[in-house]
RNA sequence: GCCGGUGUGGCGGAAUGGUAGACGCAGGGGAUUCAAAAUCCCCCGACCCUAGGUCGUAAGAGUUCGAGUCUCUUCACCGGCACCA
């Protein structure tokens, strides 16, 4: 008998679909199609286990749709712009377009041997110039739609290096390679206007129907619609009145205090005359842009002098304060601080002794001194002591409508529907992107490039062995003819954001080598991505852009309407984790990681192989280099193959949940395998008499088809490999007979094709299966096959299980009744007396309330 | 700080509001073997007065005939926070 060898079957097996041309799409209208895609990798140069388990769960989608009939698209690309480039190129020298290429090609290496069902014919970088330079047309396109435009925005500065930084390169305020104080400076940049569409992207979120609902919520917040009141507080001298914007316009009564943003003109203004604010204002500049940095900021303010007069009433005169919490980019700039309602307010107002007064009151509570800001939810009824809209007792929620009215009724203020979603600046000062197809020109100002002289190329000849961006030093690159008119003109230097080159190369992949970017008959057909997988991490940002993107694609003609929500279903996966193994270095006291090679496993506890010193064992740690717990999956392929890896990856954990990696797994799921193996080969030898036991096996077997095939549908791949090995147990200790149990071994093999194909294979030409278990269509349930003759009922006392009975399963209440009243510990549990409620879910359970 | 999520045996985890711990790992016992590896069989939440019972799903409360599952509060950890991808 052979032995299950995965290094010559996995060979043998890609070998015969490569030949084949299996997964190669190709258009076919006479099939459903279904595009099957996992978000691509950056290069990095090794693939990991994440990886290994994100495209597996693809892998195990995009088989079992071919087995149902479908015509599948699974593609492959790389998200191949970006800054490790550059840093290897700082450090290292080269090139970022040669370490790319060469991560590219040995990631490919290394994920063909996990048997993938992709179709690599269709395989593009985004830093190739065939494909950038179609998403330079895009952009063109979208600068002629008006859906592109500049303004000035803030980046992180580095003022030693001149440099901007991106915000992982601002570590506790300071420039990562400088280590100098970071600044918020302003600089002119391309944005797109995600903000026109933020009212579609957020209420076409009810329809994604097969989206998390996590996701869901994430996205509905960060766009985060709110109505609130726009009005203005005019100045007591000559100045422009402040325009404000509020959501809770009830607490007006409350405001002690006007603050604006240090970035708000009337700041500008103060800080050219007055080096008072100019000192405060550069203070306010310090550190990151990031909003966490801004959030966690020590919360400081400084009077203007300038004074306001209140709107309700004009008697009353507040402060003008400059404030570092107020963010520029949304509302107005501008606030009134309502120190009673608001914590952030409290906290201001107690620092600078600023008054409290409070306007409302819990219902059936009495005024009294704040020790902190009072803050019900707004859907909570509440008592307005010092209100001047609507009803004394009401919601926040009809205070501020109340509100609202009354202030566009007296004509002093009005209803405004605000966004919390910014535009998308997608300029980078930076090499490695796409570079953005525009001009300046003197005369002409900007102008896009002409399409025919597509693609912007980047050029070759760049170092870095200088700060900053090599574009904006590179003359005879940046130095150009102006489109329009001819004469001498300088080319953008930013290049694109690659979050641009993310969001739309699901649309590409439609039709990869096309001289546009999409082609319509491509698109119209494979369009929409029927099934996105990938991880958490990108539940804003990437799907956010991206669905911008499908929109902007569909106003420019490139993706049809049906395309403008371009992922159908969208599922999340958790990471793969693994042990961190600790020791600490006696010399000073700083961790030492070791890899798990290094390291034996006894009781439960870690040791040193080379030292015999015990390690810490920190459990379920992210992988990461730096920690020496990263995995390589080429070992594990080499070791076991890569239906081990990909078995191993979905059985142990939900997919949406973190896996552990641990090598016990690992080798537990080899000796699985090599055993089903063995199990089928054996039954392969058999003779093909029948048994009495063959119904038994065809029952099982029916219901595991039943289970396998619905874990498949719902993600619930754990589930279906845990029934999968309940399944194989049966078999093994089935007494049916040859031809019985070789139906049921060729149906394992089958079930388990999408997640070890290869193995599946191997065990399918064994058993005298047809053709490949590929292309073989999915086994179907005889739902006949699944009904039970008689249930076991539990029954319940009191809500405690206390004893069971067996019952046909077609038994009608009213028996199930009588039958428990008679039943022994039911009897007992009454002592002669009556249930005072009898609970029967059929099927389910009985509960006896005594 | 803000938004979202997760928390169940020694470990990974299972459980349409209905028998908590399926399935797997580790561990223990046995069979086979000259011996081992491999394989096969059985046991395996804690506690107790071991008949049987009590407790038990991060902690605390609540809704319900019945809560791991729903609600509220707290704690811990993870993801995101617009220039990491």
């Amino acid at each position: 008998m052979s032995r299950y060898t995965a290094a010559d079957i996995e060979q043998k097996w890609q070998a015969a679909w490569e030949q084949a041309g299996v997964f190669t799409a190709k258009r076919d209208e006479t099939k459903p199609k279904y595009y099957v895609l996992e978000m691509f990798p950056y290069p990095s140069g090794r693939i990991h286990m994440g990886h290994v388990r994100n495209y597996t769960m693809g892998d195990v989608v995009a088989r079992f749709k071919m087995s149902t009939g479908h015509n599948v698209l699974h593609p492959m690309g790389w998200d191949a712009f970006g800054m490790p480039a550059e840093n290897a190129a700082m450090a290292s020298g080269g090139h970022p377009k040669d370490w790319t290429y060469k991560n590219i090609a040995d990631m490919r290496g290394q994920m063909k041997p996990l048997g993938l069902s992709i179709d690599w014919s269709r395989e593009f970088a985004t830093c190739d110039p065939e494909y950038y330079g179609q998403q330079q047309a895009l952009f063109i396109d979208m600068l002629d739609k008006g859906l592109v435009y500049r303004k000035n925005a803030v980046v992180n500065w580095d003022p030693v290096d001149m440099t901007v930084l991106a915000n992982e390169q601002v570590i506790d305020g300071k420039g990562w390679r400088s280590g100098a104080d970071v600044e918020r400076r302003e600089l002119t940049q391309w944005f797109f206007k995600i903000s026109d569409m933020a009212g579609d992207l957020l209420d076409s979120i009810d329809n994604l129907d097969d989206w998390p609902a996590k996701v869901k919520l994430m996205q509905a917040n960060w766009i985060g619609k709110s109505r609130g009141l726009q009005f203005s507080f005019e100045r007591t001298d000559a100045g422009d009145a402040i325009e404000v914007y509020t959501t809770r316009p009830d607490t007006l009564m409350g405001a002690s205090f006007v603050g604006i943003s240090p970035d708000h003109p009337i700041a500008k203004e103060l800080e050219a005359n007055n080096p008072e604010t100019a000192a405060f204002v550069a203070d306010c500049r310090k550190g990151g842009t990031t909003e966490e940095a801004l959030e966690k900021a020590e919360k400081k303010g400084l009077d203007t002098g300038i004074k306001v007069k209140h709107p309700l009433d004009p008697s009353k005169e507040l402060s003008v304060w400059i404030a570092n919490f107020i963010l520029m980019d949304y509302g107005t700039g501008a606030i009134f601080g309502c120190p009673a309602h608001d914590q952030r307010d409290f906290d201001f107002a107690t620092k600078y002794g600023l008054d409290i007064t409070p306007i409302f009151v819990a219902d059936g509570a009495e005024e009294e001194t704040l020790t902190e800001a009072y803050t019900p939810l707004k859907s909570e009824k509440v008592r307005y002591i010092r209100g001047f809209a609507g009803q004394e007792l009401q919601t926040g929620e009809d205070g501020v409508n109340s509100a609202i009215d009354k202030a566009e009724a007296e004509g002093w203020g009005t209803g405004v529907t605000k966004f919390r979603l910014r535009d998308w600046g997608l300029s980078r000062q930076r090499y490695w992107g796409c570079p953005i197809p525009v001009v300046h020109c003197e005369d002409c100002g900007v102008v896009p490039e002409k399409k025919e002289n597509l693609p912007v190329q980047l050029p070759d000849d760049v170092t870095f062995d200088v700060p900053g961006n090599p574009l904006d030093r590179h003359p005879t690159w940046r130095d150009c003819a102006c489109p329009s008119c001819g004469k001498p003109a300088r080319r953008e230097t930013d290049t694109m954001d690659t979050f641009v080159d993310s969001s739309w190369y699901y649309a590409r992949f439609t039709s990869p080598r096309a001289d546009t970017p999409t082609v319509q008959a491509d698109a119209d057909y494979w369009m929409n991505v029927d099934q996105y997988i990938g991880g958490i991490e990108h539940a804003i940002l990437h799907l956010l852009y991206s669905r911008f993107f499908a929109r902007a694609m569909n106003v420019t003609g490139h993706l049809p309407d049906s395309a403008r929500e371009p992922f159908n279903a969208l599922f999340t996966q958790g990471m793969v984790t693994h042990a961190i193994y600790q020791t600490t270095n006696p010399e000073n006291g700083r961790p030492i990681y070791h890899y798990p090679e290094a390291i034996e496993l006894r009781d439960g506890k870690a040791f040193v192989i080379a030292t015999g010193e015990e390690a810490q064992i920190i459990p379920s740690a992210k992988m990461s280099k730096s920690k020496n717990n990263v995995v390589d999956p080429l070992n594990i392929i080499s070791s076991f193959g890569a239906d081990t890896a990909r078995w191993f990856v979905l059985s142990d954990s939900p997919p949406e949940r973190d896996v552990e990696w641990t090598a016990a797994g690992a080798e537990a799921t080899a000796k699985h395998l090599a055993r089903v193996f063995r199990i089928c080969a054996d039954i392969a030898e058999m003779d093909d008499a029948s048994t009495e036991s063959d119904l038994e096996l065809l029952k099982a077997t029916h219901k595991a088809i039943f289970d396998v095939t619905q874990g498949f549908e719902s993600f619930g791949f754990n589930a279906a490999i845990a029934k999968l090995y309940a399944f194989t147990n049966l078999l093994q200790k089935s007494s049916a007979g040859g031809k019985a149990k070789k139906e049921a071994a060729r149906i394992l093999a089958q079930l388990m094709s999408p997640m070890t194909p290869h193995l599946s294979e191997e065990l399918w030409s064994l058993l005298g299966g047809e053709g490949l278990v590929t292309t073989a269509a999915w086994p179907v349930v005889d739902e006949a096959m699944l009904v039970e003759d008689t249930v076991t009922l539990p029954i319940q006392i009191n809500g405690k299980r206390r004893a069971e009975i067996s019952v046909p399963a077609d038994m009608s209440k009213e028996e199930v009744e009588k039958l428990v009243l008679e039943n022994e510990a039911v009897v007992k549990a009454l002592d002669g007396g009556q249930p005072k409620k009898l609970i029967v879910v059929p099927g389910r359970i009985v509960n006896v309330v005594v």
